[in-house]
DNA sequence: CCTTGACCTAAAGTCAGGTTTAGGTTCTAT
DNA sequence: ATAGAACCTAAACCTGACTTTAGGTCAAGG
């Protein structure tokens, strides 16, 4: 059993943000002995999870329901486990567009080498995918791939 | 020229965000005529900039400065491409965790899916990483790599 | 006894990034 | 010339995820 303060430092999280996940209901079934949050393995094992699931995008109200589910028991296991199947493609879709935004910032940084080189931006801002080096133009179509064609040319 | 209501048709994004983002300074120099808001294609080429930064994860204010850079001219092509370069090193550690998030959600598939196997998580939460299936172990591994021991175990 | 430290609550505040509202102005077509 | 569409501003409001504040309880140590 540990205190709010315990928990705290060992999950190096703040005070307050224990309270504030609390107060959403993120630890349903939390003892307390006179007014005081007993913290047990219990809400540990449930913080490391609700870590996962903020990194992963969800949000408080939905990290409440998957806890709720936990509380509830082996009743629930399909729909923890279709949440994960759930949030395994939001990852994997989030991943996709960061390589986008990726090829976008190398393409930018070649745009800039060459405007050093001549000086001015003219001749590079005007080049077509063609006449690019072959990586440079496989970044300017990753990162257009999907764009309008009124929207393209960065 | 377009107006303000024909980027946001192009854009695909509200006009009153366009309106925020020329109150924050993301169009420096934007022109006007009679009090109405003049876009010409360096706007739309800095709203495309925008929208890679923003997704980069830059902050409001960042691309601002970024805008103003390109509007100094040829002076501050080191340092816009400084900045491409910070992104670079940015996205690719949002990737990093990404791909850490990623592990404990399929190492959380497969727990489920012991879990409902069984119809109980007993034998699977005591379940040790040498007796995990091998696929299974690296995503373990992976997920909790630099957590400390008493947080680890998920 | 009384101070200090760790805990408690409710409510207000903060921040980013917009969006909405209220009240005007300008452009466009009849 | 006038209606309606599209534009304008300032300021208030919103959401999510916290954090801070103000005021209070309680146990241990000097």
């Amino acid at each position: 059993m540990y205190t709010i303060g315990q928990m705290a430092d060992m999950f190096q999280i703040p005070i307050s943000t224990l309270r504030y996940y609390d107060k959403e209901g993120l630890f349903p079934g939390l003892e307390r002995s006179g007014g005081i949050r007993r913290f047990s393995e219990k809400e540990a094992e449930a913080l490391r999870v609700i870590e996962c699931l903020k990194k992963s995008g969800l949000e408080i109200r939905e990290i409440k329901t998957f806890m709720e589910w936990c509380a509830e028991g082996s009743s629930t296991y399909e729909k923890r486990r279709e949440l994960f199947v759930q949030q395994e493609k939001a990852v994997i879709e989030e991943m996709r567009r960061l390589e986008k935004t990726l090829a976008m910032i190398r393409y930018k940084q070649w745009y800039y080498e060459q405007a050093l080189k001549d000086g001015t931006e003219d001749r590079v801002r005007q080049m077509e995918p063609e006449e690019m080096p072959e990586k440079i133009r496989a970044f300017y179509e990753l990162a257009f791939e999907d764009m309008e064609p009124e929207r393209r040319r960065a």
